[in-house]
DNA sequence: CTGTTCTCCTGTGGGC
DNA sequence: TGCCCACAGGAGAACA
């Protein structure tokens, strides 16, 4: 499950791709989330990649004519292949550009819930990218607009946090994390949650994702970066998958609950 | 508008 | 060892 910081590490490293054209697209399998766009290999053709933007978990791979939108869902990876890396299982979509080294951008995607879209006019105007929430890491995000956003919601504040039209980017292990971090019970409603507490989550979830950036990192077990190295943040969760075992700080077992039909996780003593 | 539930999918792991 | 099945989850769509 690829969140932000893993986004985030992904573009980067596709970032030696820029300036390559295209040869080919090939398309395995265009039944992602959304229909892949079967004429791509004819759109893309001989046509630069001129930059690599990310909009929350999206990230954006332009041409001089358009756009690819990507999600990588649940189980999606790019990674850069080459001519001899064997295609496995539920590799669906290769690009393919020029040049001596024939790099390949490859999609990777077991559960199929990402997704690849593409579009000829502005991205930020798309309908997936438009009502996005600010990003956690921009100073847009903060206690005076988190509290504002948040003041008539009765939502627990773990659903409300993990709502991209809230604030993009942070998904459920981070969501517990933070508000762990923060020491706030993840079923409390939103509205009920006083403006210093929404400080110490704003805070709290730019530390968990800057740290997980910073340490070029996953919390996913089957999360690699484009060079097929391992993530290693993978086993420092506080409370993530923690059911029964002991608080870090106090030793109380780490309790788990369902919010919003996901798996919840906090520590009654530590998070009032 | 708000909040809730459903949905897509396959790999993993527990129980027997 | 093999079978069955619950579970995991991003986030838009559909619904109340």
């Amino acid at each position: 499950m690829p969140e932000l910081p893993e986004v985030e590490i992904t573009r980067l490293g596709l970032m030696p791709l820029i300036n390559h054209k295209v040869s080919q697209v090939v398309i395995r399998n265009s039944s992602l989330r959304w229909p892949v766009n079967l004429a791509l290999n004819s759109i893309l053709k001989d046509m630069p990649l001129v930059g690599l933007q990310r909009r929350g978990k999206y990230i954006f791979a332009s041409f001089p004519i358009g756009t690819l939108i990507i999600h990588l869902g649940m189980s999606g990876r790019l990674c850069i292949a080459s001519k001899k890396s064997a295609v496995q299982k539920h590799d669906h979509v290769d690009i393919i550009f020029n040049g001596p080294e024939n790099k390949i951008l490859r999609y990777r995607d077991p559960r199929r819930f990402g997704s690849i879209t593409w579009t000829e006019d502005d991205p930020y105007q798309h309908k997936l990218i438009m009502s996005l929430g600010p990003e956690p890491l921009d100073n847009e995000f903060s206690a005076d607009y988190l509290y504002e956003k948040l003041r008539n919601k009765s939502v627990c504040i773990k659903n409300a946090i993990m709502n991209s039209h809230v604030v993009v980017g942070v998904g459920n292990i981070y969501a517990s994390e933070s508000l762990f971090q923060a020491r706030v019970q993840p079923h409390r409603p939103a509205h009920k949650i006083s403006k210093d507490e929404i400080k110490s989550i704003v805070d709290a979830i730019k530390d968990v994702i800057e740290n997980a950036i910073n340490k070029g990192g996953s919390t996913l077990n089957d999360f690699f970066d484009v060079d097929g190295k391992s993530g290693y943040f993978q086993n420092e969760h506080h409370v993530y998958a923690r059911k029964g075992m002991p608080c870090y700080l106090c030793d109380h077992p780490i309790l788990q609950i369902t919010l919003g039909q996901r798996s919840s996780f906090y520590c009654k003593n530590c998070q009032k």
